[in-house]
DNA sequence: TGAAATGTTGGGGCG
DNA sequence: ACGCCCCAACATTTC
């Protein structure tokens, strides 16, 4: 009788999971295992609203085994470690995963697989995750591409969506020690999760049942409406995208099958996160470092620690920016307009470094995602490859004005700001006496003023030796 | 997946 | 009717 283990890690779901079928096709019994093995990730470990989503799907994932007569074997400690003795326990010849393609993870598992066959023990890897493996598409001159656009292109061209492969009805399992998913100590300690709870439904089913709502009522007017904080009009498919409930091949194949105006416009959206992909994988220093070296020698601001934590807890008293912060706060994500706009205000506005702003969405995200969060940090930042241009500085006004013109978005999420009208409540300074009743804070920082100093910032480097 | 400064145009008020 | 000016609307340039 033979016997694999199945090592889950950012593919935490039963349909369409390569690994899972291989396993069961070649294999009488296989074993679900998951390592949680945060160091192997650093710097770059969970962060707190992760670790809660975690919690929540591997605890879904344990459920959508039982009921096919298995059970999620969860293990703290050393990946190889863990993952030998298991195979030694089980008598497992060989050992299914499916790919995470960071630079800590691809490393470790490949001393993992390296050090598994020195034992005898097989190992099979799958791409569960992208649309195209990141090595795949290269330019004519076979380098990596720096461009979304020809990227995008590229693989567009060849995308060809295929059915997803099925759910095993059944799973035959073989029962070994296994700690429980309390034990892993996720779950943060003062339990500021309430709002998670509310809104998220981390698993497969969730996953699931938040693409039917997408296709159902969001993905005709998504190309227009996907720029509004105020309404759903995004998939928030990020964080089951993330950690592998759904598989963005399925989200491919059902999309294909939709007759819809927004389909093509979010099948690219999918693009950009396989771009970001394509850096990181190609780019792994890009996580700490600047893509473009030329902003090296930018002049970012000395640090400003109470002005880092004013715009953490959304007490700049820019109401957009602000909202956005406290929607992250409250609910572990945020519009993606919103991301863009409050990454500008402390990069620009604030001129502090993009590491600041991305170490605080890791730590506060529940999609925070490696090669995503770099990705969208440095294009902001104007750091990265194709990159917005460092002198493209948002102003928070007027895009509050454009995109919330209603100020709906900003009265929710900023009650204080709740009894100024549409005309104002963008740039509530301009009444000082309602904006003294209210209670909300005057900006940290003059806008006009602070963009003049950041485009100066730019000269500096242009001079230098031509920053573009 | 900008914003602001500057330039151009054309309608309309007015002497 | 005409020239002049104002200014909104739009276009171009610059960062």
């Amino acid at each position: 009788m033979t016997v694999a283990l199945v090592w889950f890690r950012r593919d935490l779901r039963l349909a369409d999971n390569p690994a899972l079928s291989a396993a069961l096709a070649s294999h009488e019994r296989v074993v679900p295992v998951y390592v949680h093995a945060p160091r192997e990730e650093a710097p770059w470990s969970p962060g707190a609203a992760s670790r809660w989503w975690l919690h929540r799907s591997l605890a879904a994932l344990d459920r959508d085994l039982r009921s096919r007569g298995s059970a999620l074997h969860v293990h703290e400690g050393d990946s190889l470690a863990t993952l030998r003795c298991l195979a030694a326990a089980t008598d497992a010849r060989a050992v299914y995963w499916n790919r995470v393609y960071e630079p800590a993870p691809l490393a470790r598992d490949l001393r993992v697989e390296q050090a598994l066959r020195a034992v005898g023990v097989h190992t099979r890897s799958f791409n569960a995750a992208l649309l195209c493996e990141p090595w795949e598409i290269t330019t004519a001159s076979n380098a990596p591409y720096r461009v979304f656009t020809p990227y995008w292109r590229n693989l567009r061209a060849r995308l060809q969506p295929r059915p997803p492969l099925p759910a095993p009805k059944h799973l035959p399992t073989s029962a070994v020690a296994t700690s429980t998913i309390e034990a892993l100590g996720l779950l943060p300690r003062i339990r500021w999760d309430a709002g998670l709870d509310a809104l998220w439904r981390p698993g497969e089913a969730g996953a699931e049942a938040a693409l039917q709502r997408f296709l159902d009522e969001a993905i005709g007017d998504y190309g227009a409406a996907r720029d509004l904080p105020s309404i759903s009009g995004t998939s928030r498919l990020s964080p089951h995208l993330h950690f592998g409930e759904i598989s963005p091949m399925r989200i491919a194949w059902e999309l294909e099958r939709a007759r819809s105006d927004g389909k093509e416009r979010f099948l690219r959206e999918l693009g950009w996160r396989e771009f970001s992909h394509h850096l990181l994988f190609h780019f792994p220093d890009s996580t700490d470092h600047n893509l473009n070296p030329a902003f090296d020698r930018y002049p970012w601001a000395r640090i400003a620690p109470r002005r880092l934590r004013r715009w953490q807890q959304g007490r700049t008293g820019i109401p957009i920016v602000d909202a956005g912060m406290r929607e992250l706060w409250a609910t572990g994500w945020m519009h993606n307009r919103v991301r863009m706009l409050v990454a500008s205000f402390l990069t620009k506005n604030l001129r502090h470094h993009w590491l600041h702003g991305a170490r605080w969405f890791w730590d506060t995200l529940v999609d925070a995602d490696l090669a995503n969060n770099t990705q969208g940090w440095q294009w902001t930042a104007g750091t990265g490859v194709d990159a917005a241009p460092y002198f493209r500085i948002f102003n928070p006004v007027t895009q509050g004005e454009r995109f919330d013109a209603d100020g709906n978005y900003v009265r929710r999420w900023v009650p204080e700001l709740a009894a100024f009208d549409a005309r104002s409540i963008h740039r509530p300074w301009t009444d000082p006496a309602a904006l003294r009743r209210s209670g909300y804070p005057t900006p940290l920082i003059d806008l006009a003023a602070s963009r003049t100093a950041a485009l100066e910032g730019y000269q500096s480097l242009r001079h230098a030796n031509g920053a573009s």
